[in-house]
DNA sequence: ATCAAATCCGATTATTTTAATCGGAATTAA
DNA sequence: TTAATTCCGATTAAAATAATCGGATTTGAT
């Protein structure tokens, strides 16, 4: 599968809309309501953007988030690790330690490391910015 | 989530091993003891890899599976379609019908259309035939 | 000082997806 | 005819994802 988490969709919505604002503190509430996202998710993926110093958190009351960089210095890779315990296409990459029951015949391990490097690349070069040069998909392609 | 489903796994694995023994079929029976991985699950792998002609498949006494093409002109594109419903990274791209919650607000599907592309561009340039040049990742990057 | 609006945190539940299994039917070489 | 096979639909099991719950802490404003 090569689907998004809703993790990563919602965030990818939510700092797309954050890089839009680029002043203003949002709350995970307003966030929610304005971007029709479940709450309880959504707060918990931007307390983790924040944890990553993605995002600037202010507590208490007039609180909530913002971008803490410009957008040209958000990269696709950091939200993924800010967001996903592992990134690798096939579990082997990463646990080292676990021994995979076809370690023996499989010979596909060195192959999926140079498609895994090439994926990083990709997202690893996509920032924010990027994204904010494209129109609507409604003006671009639909209509 | 960037991981590969198993499916995609041990079709990885599978067609792999063919490439390297070209002419000779080989039953799910045996790919499943050879390479370790479940007999039920893989059988209905290859018979999917079959259908859309990247493997040739013998029924009866002496049947089973080789490669229905050079390693050379498969693709994981090719690979990853015929075994995965959709290959959006997000269902919006997918299913112009359904109406997504967010449509009104959301403003990431073009960029995510390009993200897409890129995506579909990477696996689609990658063959089966690439993978025979790399040596074992124990030797490559282990030891 | 108090209150209300926030982030943050751990745990739990619900839902969906993935993975694996089961029970055959149809095919074919020997 | 038989044994070995692909193929097919349905079911079950397991895992991952998504959503929710119940607070604890922080902080600006009254």
């Amino acid at each position: 599968m090569v689907k998004f988490s809703k993790k990563i969709e919602y965030a990818l919505v939510a700092l797309h809309y954050l890089s839009n604002n680029p002043e203003a503190y949002f709350s995970a509430r307003e966030l929610s309501e304005i971007l029709n996202i479940p709450y309880e998710f959504l707060s918990k993926t931007l307390a983790k953007l924040a944890k990553s110093e993605i995002l600037i958190s202010n507590h208490g009351a007039k609180g909530g988030y913002k971008l803490n960089k410009s957008p040209r210095k958000i990269t696709f890779y950091q939200i993924f690790a800010s967001l996903e315990e592992h990134l690798n296409v096939v579990e082997c990459l990463s646990n080292e330690d676990e021994i995979c029951q076809r370690s023996a015949v499989c010979t596909i391990k060195t192959p999926m490391f140079q498609l895994q490097n090439k994926i990083n690349e990709l997202i690893g070069n996509m920032t924010l910015e990027d994204w904010l040069k494209f129109p609507t998909f409604d003006n671009a392609i639909n209509v």
